[in-house]
DNA sequence: ATGTGC
């Protein structure tokens, strides 16, 4: 419950090893460091964190390694609590943290999943070459921001009627593109879960979640939340990258949000639930921020159906967006198949998901991290059989971000997950102290990025120095044997809250 | 992350 330390993390101050660590952590493996259960009593598992010597260093900064220690003690935890080479401080569990419990002890708890419920990321690829469009891009991306609303509490067009409510959230995709028309057949087929998950009530989302979401589809959300028109710079595995379709030079739209405030108040909601169950059981917690129940129990079966509506509603708030970018990419570049924006794929990195692993079925949370299949797993669509399921990690904004491939053997590794991002470095406060927004846009504006963003303070908090080097966690994900590299895309555009 | 906080 104490209040997490503002760091104002200069590299210079950094210690040269992470001192708080040695000896009880070790390198066990190529990018993979253990703290046994020794370094605290109530350990049940092990931790283990996917990282570099470096990474570790900026970790060791914040509370998310003590974080991912509280995350072994959960009831049922399996394995080890694992962090991603992006893990920093999160409310409860770190953000970059993988944790799977088992029946009939295991818990589920709101912290491990986030207050953004599938918070995640879609990839759209056009046939159209950068080059070829590049004078109009600017005024494509004025446009997009006209369509779509940024920013926190903004409302979209579209407003649902409770019925509608009640199918988006049980239904997910599926609904929105056979009910409504708000997109094709197949771009269900390169969504994780087919854009459903089976196990949504919509009773057990309050009507206050409801009524919060009710006109929020289509919209981005404010924080790191954003649209991005990119370009394939390079392709970095020339048989991968065409298994997904992707060639250099290639126009991109990458979108990254959540489900808003139904997601929020349905976490809020729960966490709230748990804390009372807790307290009426005499259960102690050693961080009141990992709320959490058996899965079995009466609050563990309500949250786990509202996840799943939530989820739902953010796989439905990503269709609508890009029902959106299809609208415009239309307007601009006309009716040709090389303008359409094809669903890559979707995937959530903040879900909790019921999956076999070892021959036990375990609940995964994924908190700040992503699915990664690899090549062969039944869930994956035909196409990327072969290839192994796709994985996009967004650099922080005006930089690189990258396409990769699930392997095989991230499943003994991590549960079958990668990062999610960059990771930041630096507190929004922090990061506010040290730039200036305005020069920020200036200094983006030089670069050639369209930057479409109303609020300075908002770029000034998500400035890159406030996030860790994407390419060295992404190489750290690699060289861990979790994904492979398939292409790095860089920012031509940039739609922000 | 969030109609931002018990």
């Amino acid at each position: 419950m104490s209040e997490p330390p503002c760091h104002e993390a200069s590299m210079e101050t950094l210690p040269e090893v992470p001192q708080q660590l040695e000896p009880l952590i070790r390198q066990i493996g190529p990018a993979l460091y253990e703290l046994g259960q020794g370094f605290r009593e109530d350990m049940r598992v092990p931790a283990r964190i996917v990282a570099d010597s470096e990474l570790l260093q900026q970790m060791v900064q914040d509370r998310s390694v003590p974080q991912l220690v509280n995350v072994t003690t959960l009831p049922g935890i399996q394995g080890f609590a694992i962090g991603m080479p992006d893990m920093h401080e999160g409310y409860g569990f770190p953000v970059g943290g993988v944790a799977g419990t088992a029946l009939p002890d295991g818990v589920i708890s709101p912290g491990g999943i986030g207050f953004d419920i599938n918070c995640g990321v879609r990839l759209l690829a056009t046939g159209l070459r950068h080059e070829d469009v590049k004078e109009v891009l600017p005024k494509v991306a004025h446009d997009l921001a006209r369509s779509i609303p940024t920013g926190f509490g903004r409302h979209g067009r579209l407003s649902l009627a409770p019925e509608q409510m009640d199918r988006v959230l049980t239904e997910g995709v599926p609904y929105l593109v056979d009910v409504l028309g708000l997109g094709t057949p197949e771009d269900v087929d390169y969504l994780e879960a087919r854009g459903c998950l089976d196990g949504a009530d919509t009773a057990k989302v309050s009507v206050r979640a409801q009524e919060r979401g009710h006109d929020q589809l289509g919209t981005l959300g404010g924080g790191n939340h954003f649209l991005e028109v990119q370009r394939v710079e390079r392709v970095l595995d020339s048989e991968a990258a065409p298994a997904l379709g992707l060639f250099e030079g290639q126009l991109t739209v990458l979108i990254h949000t959540g489900s808003r405030g139904l997601g929020h108040q349905v976490c809020t909601d729960a966490v709230r639930t748990m804390d009372r169950a807790l307290a009426r059981e005499g259960i102690q917690l050693v961080d009141r921020q990992l709320a959490c129940a058996p899965l079995s129990s009466a609050e563990g079966q309500d949250y786990f159906a509202a996840m799943c509506a939530a989820a739902n509603f953010a796989w439905a708030n990503r269709q609508v967006l890009t029902y959106r970018v299809r609208e415009v990419f239309r307007r601009w570049f006309g009716d040709r198949s090389a303008a359409w924006p094809r669903i890559v794929y979707d995937v959530a990195h903040n879900i909790a998901k019921l999956e076999p692993h070892g021959g036990q079925r375990l609940c995964v949370h994924r908190k700040g991290a992503t699915r990664a299949f690899g090549p062969g797993h039944p869930e994956l669509p035909a196409a990327y059989h072969q290839v192994g399921q796709p994985v996009f990690i967004p650099g922080s904004m005006g930089t690189a971000s990258f396409v990769l491939v699930g392997k095989e053997a991230a499943e003994a590794i991590s549960l079958s997950s990668a990062c999610h991002g960059a990771g930041r470095r630096l507190s929004r406060a922090a990061s506010k102290r040290q730039v200036v927004g305005s020069e920020l846009r200036a200094a983006l504006n030089r670069q050639g990025i369209a930057v479409e963003c109303p609020s300075n303070a908002e770029l000034a908090e998500e400035a890159p120095l406030a996030y860790k080097d994407v390419d060295r966690v992404v190489d750290v994900v690699e060289a861990a044997g979790i994904a492979r590299k398939v292409a790095r895309l860089v920012p031509l555009a940039v739609l922000k809250g």
